[in-house]
DNA sequence: TTTAAAAGATAGTAATACTATCATTGAAAA
DNA sequence: TTTTCAATGATAGTATTACTATCTTTTAAA
């Protein structure tokens, strides 16, 4: 069985669709690499270009700037993300076995899919944790919210929400907590591996433990507010 | 009464210590207003000569590059929010009343103080809250914190854990539940500004509301634990 | 076979992120 | 009072970044 997964984004993300053409889907195989390599910051269409052979020009044929590609990127990997949980909940009963399979999928170190060629999955989410906030830390979010550039993400918040509210439907903040969850999945795990004293995940480095960190946080919560109503 | 703060951080932050000089209180002064004003990306050292009528080689006298004069500020503000919360905790003796100040003094928006001169924690507080993450999602994070970059973030972290701690002995997530409050009272504030749909705040952007949800998460956290164990 | 889009090659510009050097000032030490 | 020395100011210069423009060649469909 050969399936073969393509995610299609916004098309104000992108001057020409990097997944319609060999060298695009060169640009977002080796961005990836080389993002994760050297940071964000140091990143560059030029040394991009360098290692896919090809011209800066010919790069910037695609993406406006590398704002925009490292946006291409994030929102590739909430769609993604999102896509492994629908896939993954289909059939489940139960809203607490769903919520618990979206900790599960956002808090476990991901392994690459072979099922999208050109993106290396393990890559990108070491990305996502360490340069995916800089794509909403800007002074132009609001611009590029109205251009629903950050709707892979709403979404899967969005759907997060809907089970957080299947779960305990007189719960009050079911956004918040979904949001909440989802960030905490990534920046928990990178302070796990950078800055572990803001954590108790010490220096064992193990990713269960933040599991269960984050169900005994929701569950928490959503237990709690039942309670008290 | 003329009480004057001054808080004094890591050598390794800068080059010239800026609190010692009119120069130096300049540049932070009027850093905090620009970076503000047209966000961290389109901040130079060069803009920021101009607007304080010295020269950009004057700047850099004080700071290495702008990511250390962010750095600065980011950890001025953990200092000042770990000295408040210190301050309004002293004689309290309920771990809940502190933690529940500690939710308030995070979460609601400061208010320029006008015991620091020339620092505006008001405009600081919106920089921490956009630019804030930028500091340490970087490629020389370990680096950094090795040279003990982050110790105010920490310190505080540390002190809201004690306070979770005391409140709830055997509760295993002090450390992580702290970060997590720490970091989601500031992006709750953000998202509810500029991407409501991820929070539950509407568009009333009501504040207390964010504490609401943050003392839920929290206690329901801390409670639920307390049965289970 | 033509033709039009994509890619390659090359050049150029303004801004950024620095470093270096030398002159001037101003306040404390001699 | 003079010296002196640190801080600041003024200016220049460099490598890199972040693009834009143009012209040619390749390729693939009409």
């Amino acid at each position: 069985m050969d399936i073969n997964l393509t995610i299609t984004l916004n098309e104000k993300l992108y001057l020409r669709n990097p997944e319609e053409s060999e060298l695009g889907k060169r640009i977002l195989e080796h961005s990836i690499i080389l993002i994760e390599r050297i940071g964000f910051e140091a990143f560059t269409f030029k040394k991009l270009a360098f290692e896919i052979n090809t011209t800066e020009a010919g790069i910037y044929r695609y993406f406006e700037n590398k704002q925009r590609l490292l946006l291409y990127l994030v929102d590739w990997y909430w769609s993604w993300q999102e896509y492994r949980l629908m896939q993954e909940t289909r059939n489940v009963e139960q809203p607490k076995t769903k919520i618990m399979t979206a900790i599960r999928l956002l808090a476990t170190r991901v392994e690459d899919d072979i099922s999208t060629g050109h993106i290396n999955e393990k890559l990108l989410h070491d990305i996502v944790m360490s340069e995916g906030a800089k794509s909403w830390l800007t002074k132009h979010v609001e611009a590029d919210n109205k251009d629903k550039l950050f709707q892979p993400f709403k979404d899967l918040c969005a759907l997060i929400a809907e089970f957080i509210t299947a779960y305990n439907p007189r719960y009050a903040y079911p956004f918040s907590l979904s949001s909440t969850l989802i960030e905490m999945a990534h920046s928990q795990y990178y302070y796990m591996q950078h800055l572990p004293s803001l954590t108790d995940f010490g220096h064992h480095k193990d990713e269960d433990e933040i599991i269960r960190f984050l169900e005994q946080l929701v569950f928490g919560a959503l237990d709690s507010q039942a309670k008290e109503k």
